[in-house]
DNA sequence: AACAAAAAAAAA
């Protein structure tokens, strides 16, 4: 379709590039419009598509509204004030003259650099709607506009949106009359007519508002990529063609087909899982998979179930039913770190393998979202691979059947629009975060199906922010699956409320969640008819634990340690702080020497890694690859508690809440051995509980100690101290039965309290509550209201002038972030080198040295960054944490800004013996005890 | 000042 726009018109500039390159105006709106074209008609999730057409009452004319809506959301460019924005700019004079030329009169003294077109866009958008359509209503009409004034990330303001009018008041008004025309020509261009009155007969949704705001922002970033939409380009050229041509180039993935899948659910989970002929699923897996297919539209499927019993797949095996019933194309898998994210990420990809076969003829994009994917192996070798791909123009058939990192859906903002995103669940978090560009996450979100992994894991404040995502979730229709070991009623109750009013079902009742009891495994399902509850066959009696209390001295611990060293066996000595673990440490050594090891989160990442790589390689899963030692003490932080997959025969632990002791009495006889392979003393799985300072009696309350209280909430370690020793003095746990029994009584009130605990415990309950209070207002103040709540999208935003993404403090309370911590630095260690600085000995053996004049190849980049180390809490109280910043950035070697590695890192430099001081504190590093905070010499007293 | 672990940080 050729176009006949007026020569002013086609004066306006709308971007600028090298060596006088430029694109007017109405070629960008044809550009934007003629993908977003293309992106409604197939790279729309289906089932979203569905639900736009039918709210905004489409019938049949998405495209012509997907056109009209991406391709005007640069009108407001039409406006002395943009145009004028050139005025300064040397070399680009030329512009400035051809509007003029064109009869479009500039005011020749102020610049408008504030002006934000998009709010102007939102002006003339309502102005004209309201001009030409006969009765709509003023505030549908804005409700739409409002899409374009949010197109660069934020709604408009109240202060510019002022600001604006009354530039519009002062304008010309022959730029009106450019201004209708670009309005007239493009209903034209995109056909939309007839469906622009019908889509403002009603009121538009915060939700739909967010993902066509996304779908222009995309259609936007797309038109305004050089590589694909060249500058300059002559008046006949059809804009329908570049965009094909575009996207062809691109090879933008489409959403996923689900195929067929087979009755059986056996058969299912072994064609998905590559599974060895005779292998069946698992009773949790199957009824998931059940629960899937008897949904009615979208629904939530919580599985708690005991590790090992397949959660994962069967979460997946449940997505793709899912998403195949309410036209989802892809899955975003969300877990707890960026350790647990790797981990998932081969597993999730051999998954989509299976679906992506070469039959089907499908292309998919795969992305890992969390803040260190550049260094993960797997996703660099399939970048590699992509960009292989790209070369081979056109041919399809090459591609076919793959799973790709696809280059453009890629990073922070638009990796989540890739099919299959695995990542940490922050990146699902941020869905409702007052964020810039929320709207393209949310896009990304609202055409998959969203896992959340590790469930319990979470704290009051990130609940907080996962509950109000499920709403939104529930609101877009995203079916969700979530996987837990068990989770408190209570906060199974708040997450599956949240989302059933995002669907708008009526409240759920504490009764339907009680429903669940003390089942283990158990299936909660939440659709728009109602909640319910499946119990499944639970797994037989993995064994029984016994129990003791073990004093706080070293004594009583040597004594265990004692018998490892005697009679060999694998004991974990779990210590709730690093110091408690130094300490533990050093007397394992001094009585199993080399047979002890250490690990906490105060070494770099490097290290780590391989510490956790031969403690793999030693109590790993049974495998010819693991050799089991005759004696290992390991003494370890909570770091143990996560991914690893480690078998010992004893544990002691620190005093923690019940949930958290009975995860780390799973790293205890976790896998199948052979009685033979357990000393004696450890036939049965042994736990000792220690770190109590007074474990009180049935007269006196315990106390704990201050860090573990810290630590830890009072009221939850009373009454996980109060079943346990019950416990004790009865017949110790049967695992996993006894779980959700433990859990529920400790998260509940029924934990068997002595009446002389009564009121430590009404204290700390009180405590605790305020504090969770706390922490829910806190987590509140950046976050999205409920979608229905917000009269208007600027609503949803407290701020629409900032972007918040950048951990700016607020002036009133709290950070705009979705973890609740304190602040930490993390820095990469270097050593000191003549003239420079090098990479620590052991990991490099060139002995390069780098200055800030250096070139620093990617492999030593990488290496570099490889050396991250989270510095300790003394570094969070504010004066250090100031401090310790201005030190590090100081002595941050400048060339890092320019390695995509390692930009914004800060560098830690120390001495040959890796000794630095750092904010007046004299630090250490050593390979096996970690970073150690040394005690400084005693100050000299001045009299 | 008494503390685990965990995450995040570029657009048209
Ligand atoms: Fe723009």
């Amino acid at each position: 379709m050729t176009m006949d726009w007026s020569f002013e018109a086609k004066s306006l500039w709308a971007k600028t590039g090298e060596e006088e390159s430029w694109l007017n105006l109405p070629r960008h709106m044809m550009d934007s419009a003629a993908v977003g074209e293309v992106l409604w008609t197939d790279w729309l999730a289906p089932g979203l598509r569905k639900r736009l057409e039918h709210n905004l009452n489409l019938q049949g004319d998405g495209v012509p509204f997907a056109s009209w809506l991406t391709g005007v959301h640069d009108v407001g460019k039409c406006t002395p004030m943009f145009q004028g924005q050139l005025r300064q700019r040397i070399g680009l004079e030329r512009h400035i003259h051809r509007v003029l030329d064109a009869g479009l009169p500039l005011r020749d003294t102020t610049t408008h650099d504030w002006y934000p077109h998009s709010t102007g866009s939102e002006i003339i958008i309502q102005r004209w709607l309201a001009e030409h359509l006969d009765n709509v209503s003023r505030r549908y009409t804005n409700h739409l506009a409002a899409i374009a004034g949010a197109h660069h990330g934020l709604p408009s303001g109240p202060g510019f949106d002022r600001a604006c009018k009354a530039e519009f008041q002062q304008m010309d008004p022959v730029w009106r009359t450019v201004q209708d025309e670009l309005m007239e020509r493009l209903i034209e261009y995109s056909a939309s007519y007839e469906v622009l009155p019908r889509v403002l007969r009603q009121r538009i949704s915060r939700t739909d508002q967010m993902v066509l705001t996304g779908l222009v922002i995309m259609a936007d970033w797309l038109a305004s990529n050089q590589d694909y939409f060249p500058l300059s380009v002559a008046d006949a050229e059809s804009s329908r063609h570049r965009a094909e041509h575009a996207l062809r180039q691109l090879a933008l993935t489409m959403p996923l087909e689900w195929p067929d899948l087979p009755d059986s659910a056996h058969e299912v989970f072994a064609k998905r899982f590559h599974w060895p002929t005779g292998r069946t699923a698992r009773p949790a897996q199957a009824e998931t998979l059940r629960t899937a297919h008897e949904l009615n539209g979208p629904g939530l499927i919580c599985l708690e179930a005991p590790m090992g019993a397949g959660k994962t797949e069967a979460a997946l095996a449940a997505a793709e039913v899912m998403a195949s019933q309410t036209g989802r194309g892809g899955v975003m898998f969300a877990a707890p770190t960026m350790a647990t994210s790797d981990a998932l990420l081969s597993r999730v990809k051999g998954w989509a393998d299976s679906i992506v076969t070469t039959d089907s003829g499908q292309v998919t994009s795969l992305f890992l979202g969390h803040s260190k994917q550049g260094l993960n192996e797997e996703m660099q070798q399939l970048r590699r691979a992509a960009s292989g791909i790209q070369n081979i123009d056109e041919d399809d058939a090459t591609k076919a059947g793959e799973v790709v990192a696809h280059q453009w859906l890629s990073g922070r903002k638009l990796g989540m629009l890739a099919n299959i995103v695995v990542g940490t669940v922050d990146q699902v978090l941020f869905l409702a975060l007052q964020a810039k560009h929320a709207m393209l996450r949310h896009l990304g979100l609202a055409g998959k199906v969203v896992v959340i992994d590790e469930v319990h894991a979470y704290d009051t404040y990130m609940n907080a922010y996962l509950a109000r995502a499920l709403e939104w979730l529930g609101a877009y229709g995203v079916p969700i699956v979530l996987l837990s070991a068990t989770l408190p009623h209570t906060t199974k109750a708040r997450l599956i409320a949240a989302y059933a009013s995002g669907l708008q079902r009526a409240n759920v009742s504490a009764d339907e969640i009680d429903a669940s009891g003390t089942n283990y495994p158990v299936i909660t399902a939440a659709d728009r008819h109602g909640v319910r509850t499946i119990t499944t066959e639970a797994p037989p009696t993995q064994y029984h634990a016994s129990m003791n209390l073990l004093d706080d001295d070293l004594e009583s611990l040597a004594e265990i340690m004692h018998r490892v060293r005697d009679e060999g066996g694998a004991l974990l000595v779990l210590c709730n702080t690093v110091g408690r673990a130094q300490e533990a440490y050093a007397l394992a050594q001094d009585i199993v020497g080399d047979d002890s090891r250490l690990l906490h989160s105060r070494f770099i990442a490097i290290d780590r890694v391989d510490l956790e790589r031969e403690l793999v390689a030693e109590l790993g899963p049974p495998s010819e690859d693991v050799v089991r030692p005759h004696r290992r003490i390991v003494v370890a932080t909570q770091v143990i508690e996560q991914s690893l997959d480690l078998d010992f025969d004893a544990i002691i632990t620190d005093i923690a809440p019940m949930d958290l002791v009975l995860q780390r009495l799973g790293r205890v006889h976790r896998h199948q051995r052979p009685a033979s392979d357990r000393p004696a003393w450890a036939e049965q799985p042994q736990l000792w509980i220690r770190g109590i300072e007074d474990p009180g009696s049935d007269t006196t309350p315990p106390e704990f100690g201050y860090a573990q209280e810290l630590i830890y909430a009072r009221a939850i370690l009373l009454k996980t101290w109060a079943m346990l020793r019950q416990r004790m003095v009865g017949d110790g746990m049967e695992i996993p039965q006894d779980i959700p029994q433990l859990v529920h009584a400790v998260y509940g009130d029924k934990a068997p309290i002595p009446a002389a605990w009564n009121q430590t415990l009404n204290e700390a309950q009180a405590e605790l509550e305020a504090q969770q209070l706390d922490a829910a207002n806190r987590a509140k103040s950046f976050m999205f209201p409920p979608p229905r709540s917000s009269p208007t999208m600027r609503g949803l935003w407290k701020d629409q002038t900032r972007d918040v993404g950048q951990n700016e403090v607020s002036e009133a309370q709290g950070f705009a972030q979705v973890r609740d911590t304190d602040p930490t630095l993390e820095v990469i260690v270097t050593q000191h080198a003549s003239g420079g600085y090098r990479i620590l000995p052991w990991l490099d053996e060139s002995d390069t040295v780098l200055t800030a004049e250096s070139n620093i190849d990617e492999r030593q980049a990488y290496t570099l960054a490889s050396c991250s180390l989270r510095l300790p809490h003394s570094f969070s109280y504010p004066e250090v944490f100031d401090q310790a910043l201005d030190e590090l950035e100081e002595h941050t070697d400048a060339g890092w800004h320019h390695s995509y590695v390692l930009k914004g890192q800060l560098q830690l430099m120390v001495d040959e013996d890796l000794r630095c001081v750092l904010a007046g504190k004299a630090l250490r590093y050593d390979r096996t005890l970690g970073l150690i905070e040394e005690i400084a010499d005693e100050p000299k007293e001045h009299d």
